[in-house]
DNA sequence: AAGTGGTCTAGACCACGAG
DNA sequence: TCGTGGTCTAGACCACTTT
């Protein structure tokens, strides 16, 4: 189990030799040109064709990449027309839970306070490195976020804790990581005591508990949980409609 | 745009002619199995290789199918082992939404009742149902559904909306309708008046707008609204996890 | 007509889990 | 070792949009 090589350049190519497989390893350059303005929001991106020429892989390839990248409301896929760069992504996604925003005028100030920071012992003997940190937005807790992320894998992990980005995008951007959308839910739940606590919730006030996991070889091992306020988040499916008109009038 | 087949029979086979693609009349086949208690939870499906056997068609194709019900929750894959039916699907699915019940020890009996029902014009010309109902829990108001589907596509649609069922229900498992992952949202509103009415909400209580529209061919001019009580639902990405352990107590 | 994404095929090799 | 699902290839034809 080999770690999995740090953040992909501009110009990457695909590793054949890599633990990563070559539709992770190109989803991981193409949100590394999104993010960094490579490709502003409205633009089209390269054709499938053109991709797999530039990265040398197969067709299927690149569309199990761009409907992966689709899915998770960064590109959009027009029939005929191409495939183009998302609105959207203003916050730091906690994968497919969003802040709540619309209620208010003012985006709020969002940051994360480290609770936890270790390695330790899985319980089948390997290392990983255990977080918590806790999501305030202007400075009230919101979300308490646990990781849990195989040493192996990501050995300089705790290096890139900034803290205004989440673990799931840290994951995501930094390293490639792909969570099997099976695996991702969301529920509501009771916050135990200390969480409640920690998020200055009332007993026995609901919360959302969103989870993510990696089942992959190269993923394998790795559990995001994010516990959340039920009244400040909203989940967002996939991705939020272009724009919202007239919600209510039938069609 | 011939209309689509009604119903799947428990042998039915795949029709290359039809306006569905293979994928889609698949997965009707299994929801049919799947519903008619064919394969009852934790049970395995026959493997991708005996369906693509038994279908006739090829393996990427059987992925497809498989892929598309385990993003939606119906199935469970597990790479050396199997893929499984799924858990869970007790209440009437929304799509992504679904009633929260956890804060009950009662499950709430559930029940449409139809507010209109109608054949229009759409815009572009082509004839369509326009259906709206008002679901309710134990007899009180939660959520308004609005529907909108082209008669050509789906001539008999109003003799099928027996009421224990959700539109998105009824269109999927008889129509083997697909809603584009990417089309689909579920974001926060403020219901228009008229709406908070039919739903007894207090001015400025928050609902739950789902949207799933249908751009493929043979799903075209497709779409379902759901406008839901934020206080009474919840969202459910993907799937409910199997069991819940550790940080929380479930609901 | 040309280019795009959507569907589909018939193979291949691999990692995984169980006997 | 064997059967499972996961990844990948190199084609093909189609529907859609624009030129």
């Amino acid at each position: 189990m080999e770690p999995i090589p740090d953040v992909a350049e501009p110009d990457a190519a695909i590793d054949p030799t890599s633990p990563l497989p070559k539709y992770a390893q190109l989803r991981r350059i193409l949100i590394g040109l999104l993010d960094g303005g490579g490709f502003p929001p409205g633009t089209p991106l390269p054709s499938e064709q053109e991709l797999c020429r530039r990265y040398g892989v197969s067709r299927m390839t690149v569309r199990q990449t761009l409907d992966l990248l689709a899915g998770e409301g960064r590109l959009l896929r027009r029939p005929g027309k191409g495939t183009f760069a998302s609105h959207g992504r203003r916050h730091p996604s906690l994968g497919p839970l969003a802040l709540v925003t619309g209620v208010r005028r003012r985006e709020p100030h969002l940051d994360f306070v480290r609770l936890e920071h270790r390695t330790a012992d899985s319980g089948s003997g390997t290392r990983v490195h255990l977080l918590t940190r806790v999501l305030r937005a202007d400075g009230e807790p919101v979300a308490v976020e646990r990781g849990c992320v195989p040493v192996a894998l990501v050995p300089e992990l705790p290096a890139r804790m900034w803290d205004g980005l989440s673990l799931t995008q840290i994951l995501v951007a930094a390293f490639g990581m792909v969570f099997e959308p099976a695996e991702q839910s969301v529920v509501a739940v009771l916050p135990s005591a200390p969480d409640a606590r920690l998020l200055d919730m009332r007993p026995g006030s609901p919360a959302l508990l969103l989870r993510q996991r990696g089942t992959r070889r190269w993923t394998r091992g790795t559990e995001v949980t994010v516990l959340a306020r039920a009244d400040r988040f909203q989940v967002r499916f996939v991705r939020p409609p272009e724009r919202l008109t007239a919600p209510t009038t039938p069609l």
